[in-house]
DNA sequence: GTATAATGTTTACACTGAGCACATTATAGT
DNA sequence: ACTATAATGTGCTCAGTGTAAACATTATAC
């Protein structure tokens, strides 16, 4: 029998990666991603203690992809509009890459048993936090208070709009069916709730 | 061997709530809930089709619960007041049944596929929609899109809520670290939140 | 050039969802 | 009341899963 060898564990994760962009998390075996990488079935052992080991270290490559697309959106002179594109930023990137942020956010793992996803997911807020902090002028708990609001909210529109493609579509209503326009009213009410924020 | 009989089919929709109330989906088996209501392990195969199928219900029940708590709140003639508390009632539901609003919302399952589910998860929003409609006095377009981002928010806030109660209790804002004042601030934000929807 | 650590394999086990044939009980028609 | 038939429950079986332990191979350090 001929032995596989080289990084291993990096093949694995970038395998276990693309199998659940596709197929999801639900199916998700290590024998079938021993399989794609084209080695025995406990391989995977030498490199994660666990399933859930692995699954943390896709989330984290999940996060470091999130977190260099929000990092995109450069700091203009108008913080506001900087807050916006990040919220479309944050709500493309979960619709375009739906199973890996389930895996990120709705997967059921103790972040705090993997610093590194930990860290990770922190990084990916380094924009819009510098922004808000931008407009504060340095009020630590005003930040807090209207980062936790802005995460929620866009968190929360990310969910909503998942939970409605799900349904059937002659059901849906009008801010759905056109998913053109998605976009245009998501700068809409992003607009509307960034102006919201308190900044006293 | 003694055979069970009665109403088998709600029995183990109880045991299944029950186990997973405090539990968590991750570990269930249909095994485990038929040895709990003390039955064969294919017993459960006579009522649903699949395990799916059985979480669907149990996923109905969570609704309906949900659906009579959030129906506790009777309309007042301060109709933000009212939806303040919807919000408010959605959270507190959701962090004292974290397992079965994972399952209610989380949990990877067609909702197409369960009318019943459907119809109960709708059941639960119709008091929000009636305050939104009575304050919007039927601009239908408006409720909609108002609907969609206050329930948008509310599920976010809980989702960051409990995205942060994962996370080690020393690395906490201000905002989470004394629970006591959890409720105070989210009325608060709530309260901004509604305040800020545009009924023009 | 060999001891030893790192990596990969094989075998094994307990648990899972699910299908099938069979046993038991309830019910409807005579 | 008796029996055909549907509804419900059981036992057996199978393939797929996570994971542990013993073994084989290769890389690395002295």
């Amino acid at each position: 029998m001929q032995y596989h060898h080289g990084n291993l564990r990096e093949l694995l994760i970038f395998s276990a990666y693309d199998w659940i962009s596709t197929n999801g998390i639900e199916s998700i075996s290590l024998r079938k991603i021993a399989k794609i990488a084209k080695v025995s079935q406990t391989a995977p052992y030498r490199h994660f203690d666990s399933k859930e080991h692995m699954l943390a270290e896709v989330a984290t490559l999940g996060f470091e992809n999130f977190s260099s697309e929000m990092n995109k959106n450069k700091a203009t002179d108008n913080p506001a509009d900087d807050l916006v594109k990040c919220g479309v930023t944050y709500i493309e990137f979960g619709l375009a890459n739906e199973h890996i942020i389930d895996l990120m956010f709705n997967y059921p793992m103790k972040k705090t048993d993997f610093p590194e996803l930990l860290a990770a997911a922190d990084k990916a807020f380094g924009m819009l936090l510098e922004r808000l902090h931008y407009m504060h002028h340095g009020n630590v708990d005003a930040v807090q208070l209207n980062s936790i609001s802005m995460h929620a909210y866009v968190h929360g529109l990310l969910a909503i709009i998942r939970i409605n493609q799900r349904i059937d579509t002659s059901a849906q209503t009008t801010f759905f069916k056109a998913s053109s326009t998605v976009k245009d009213n998501l700068e809409k009410m992003l607009g509307a709730f960034v102006k919201s924020l308190d900044f006293s």
